[in-house]
DNA sequence: TAACCATTTAACCTAACGTTAACAAAAATG
DNA sequence: CATTTTTGTTAACGTTAGGTTAAATGGTTA
């Protein structure tokens, strides 16, 4: 079969590692663009289409996570690994805010980097089957306008969603009728899946379901420990 | 949310590590197995629903290789993954040939073995992805939607099942009219062939024995020390 | 700074689930 | 036909998931 290689851009300032890492990539069949810094490593993102950034966090100029979230503002979903020297708790915590899908501590092992590479370029491509552009949705007789964030009951005022309560229901129209698991709205929305994230999802879903009680066509049934359904009965008029 | 941990069996004859494997991985949320020999490793892989297999070549009255042969004939899919001393070709060979899904040599980085691991496992889940499992089955006049966990009796609302029930109907419903043996169940939804969980199930069964009671078509009957078979029987009116 | 809003965290409660025990019935064994 | 093994059924129990409300946090804006 024609497979094409992912693209991988690496942005990182020592010059012989940099160059090594690229070869040893490269040797795996990835196509790897090599930038010598966060403004060259922005310069070549805007220019091609990668897979996934590989980004030192310690650069002059700029550093790992400006440029990360410089990234995530073109692209909300590609996946980006950092580079760092430190182990410190609140490098690692700012690297979540934008959204980091994995670490390494230099030195690392350069076959446990392919393996995380491997795992998270499978993990996105299982996820993105997921992916739709549809952003609105008839709910019953309400209609969500997701970027608006506008849920309308009939001719009613529209009421105003939050970005959560929006892209959870927006979520759940995307499966309508069908199983929506609890881990895709965890790792989507909340882009962690652990004890707190699933609480609060929780009461995302409490609120969401003080909405719709207006419509007696629809309901959020919980499928116990694998996620919920957004149902929509038949109307009996039609 | 429900997550149940692999489960891996290493056959290993050096007690010290494998004990020392045995625990790392465990530390790393996987249920980990240990055999001392190739005898006992085949018949822990009996009674037990591995999600791997980690084996050392080298070992006394029964090799790896002879072993990864006889679990092959029982899983053709399990991935294996070898231990060995030495790099030999022919031996890297016989290991390809019973189908090895990795090698390592000894000495190796137990976090790269980690990383091999998670690596395969995943692999494995999305490939068997694809491979369409059935998940609706009419059963006389029932309708078992197995994503949903819903069985549906004529156009009653459908009765909600639990994870347990489901699993098992529908293991029933693969095999309808025809033998599901004990210990295919205990070691597919229980993972574990013991007097208590074959209890467990004898007391699912007497729940979908009362489900099923609504349809006279419909009988989940034993067959005594072998297992159940869900018979259908034909409706006279077609 | 105060006031506001979205979100998270905490606390507490209920429902769902699976296992186990206990006892009854049926089938096999010899 | 007495005994053992396997299966059937019910109920109690402990654990975990989910539901709900309110308070705490944190960021934004006036």
């Amino acid at each position: 079969m024609e497979t094409v290689n992912k693209k991988i851009l690496l942005v990182e300032d020592d010059p012989n590692f940099g160059v090594v890492l690229k070869d040893y990539l490269g040797m795996n069949d990835f196509d790897v663009t090599l930038a010598k810094n966060g403004m060259e490593g922005f310069e070549k993102f805007r220019k091609e289409n990668f897979d996934l950034c590989i980004l030192d966090v310690m650069m002059p100029y700029k550093d790992g996570f400006t440029l990360a979230k410089e990234i995530r503002e073109k692209d909300e979903n590609i996946p980006i690994i950092f580079l760092t020297a430190k182990t410190m708790k609140e490098d690692v915590l700012k690297g979540y805010k934008v959204g980091a899908d994995d670490y390494l501590n230099k030195p690392f092992d350069s076959e446990v980097l392919l393996f995380k590479i491997k795992a998270i370029l499978q993990r996105k491509s299982t996820e993105s089957l997921a992916d739709s552009k549809q952003f609105e949705f008839q709910i019953g007789n309400f209609h969500l306008n997701s970027k608006l964030r506008f849920l309308t009951y009939k001719e009613e005022e529209p009421i105003k969603l939050s970005p959560k309560e929006n892209e959870l229901l927006r979520l759940l129209a995307l499966h309508e009728n069908d199983l929506m698991p609890r881990e895709l709205a965890l790792t989507k929305i909340w882009r962690d899946d652990n004890y707190f994230t699933s609480r609060s999802m929780d009461v995302y879903i409490a609120k969401l379901r003080k909405y719709l009680k207006k419509d007696d066509l629809v309901e959020i049934l919980n499928i116990h420990g694998e996620g919920f359904r957004l149902v929509v009965k038949e109307d009996a008029d039609r």
